[in-house]
DNA sequence: GCCTGATGTTAATGACCGTTAACTCATTTC
DNA sequence: GAAATGAGTTAACGGTCATTAACATCAGGC
């Protein structure tokens, strides 16, 4: 439980810059020695640190797909004040994350396939058991949709609230971080709104 | 203008088995020999119907954008009832392109940056042209808005819209065609609604 | 003052893969 | 009916790239 103010390991310099390239130019569009460069070391070097460039990847997925779910379930947890509080929490959440780690959400439904099947499965079961979470609550507040209707209003708002990577290449004239947090905020709880029908 | 009963075109055979194989496993990720035992000839046996690998990547993707664009702008210009009866017409449309062509989404915002500046040029280019339809109309319905939240609110939608693509590796429980149909066009009236704040 | 382990380096290896070469065969054209 | 053209084939080339080998450096611990 160090307090995070300690420069970071090796380990984790190597895994932050190979999450911005990969998210850039794809998984087999980097090379190790681009990885290596990037932490200025060479290619051949990372070896010390991780098995392989799939490790990386892999890592990185993992990675990412925990920290998801178990943000949420604190998230579901500890918000109290009814089925909108815990929804409303849970938005947040993945706003934050969102914009946190753009690089990391592009990869997330990008690159699962080059996984290790076991890998694969257990990024997959993250992501699985994170739906549920919101499916479940979704559903507490809008009980006569069916299952599959909630679970697809779910993925959809998902791929509302991870639209952001993709504004990148449309150069300035962005909207600011809190203003975007707040639209994106009203956009997810206006589709949502919508199931009530 | 032909009737399009005729039998597909050895390049449109090539073409359609190039996006799935492209969409499922990436560019890098599919060899050419796998494009050609997918259509029933040998590898290097494209060539006689393409440049290269790149020219196929740089056809799907310079294709779909057009028909996104040229379909909106039909839209736009025939619709009749205002500005909510375009945007109705916009998000159904669009609703129609990524529930049938789920692979060239997928690709269309994965794989832009392996083509050629030139073609990469075009492609954003119609990219931006089918947003600049999207914004010119919601703008005109929830003027309060700045240029820039609306525009991020467009892609949020699209995010929305192009959700579907996830949903694959989830098996059965879907619902079918015409309910996810209905669910989406819901969904993206209710977020566009909550611009109006 | 050495030994050891961690962390790098460069050079070599080997697989994969896009592309080209050289050649075959059927079909159309004059 | 020969010539030309279109559509394939297999074999070879060449580059890229992940991975491994072999070697270097340098910190601490004893």
């Amino acid at each position: 439980m160090s307090t995070r103010t300690d420069a970071p390991t090796r380990r984790e310099q190597i895994l932050r810059e190979a999450a911005r390239l990969f998210a850039e130019r794809g998984f087999h569009g980097v090379g190790v020695d681009e990885i290596g460069a990037a932490v200025g070391i060479s290619g051949p070097g990372l070896y010390r640190h991780f098995a392989g460039k799939d490790a990386m990847l892999a890592e990185l997925l993992v990675g990412i797909s925990g920290r998801l779910y178990d943000g949420g379930r604190k998230r579901v947890a500890e918000a109290d004040g009814g089925p909108e509080a815990v929804l409303g929490s849970l938005i947040d959440g993945h706003i934050d994350f969102a914009l946190d780690d753009r690089a990391l959400i592009t990869l997330h439904d990008r690159e699962l396939d080059r996984l290790r099947e076991s890998d694969r499965k257990l990024v997959r079961q993250l992501q699985r058991q994170y739906v549920e979470l919101w499916v479940a609550v979704v559903r507490e507040l809008y009980p006569h949709g069916t299952e599959a209707e909630v679970r697809t209003a779910v993925h959809a708002v998902f791929g509302l609230l991870n639209s952001t990577p993709h504004l990148g290449s449309y150069g300035a004239g962005l909207p600011g971080r809190p203003a975007t947090e707040a639209l994106l905020r009203r956009l997810a709880h206006g589709a949502f709104a919508a199931l009530a029908g």
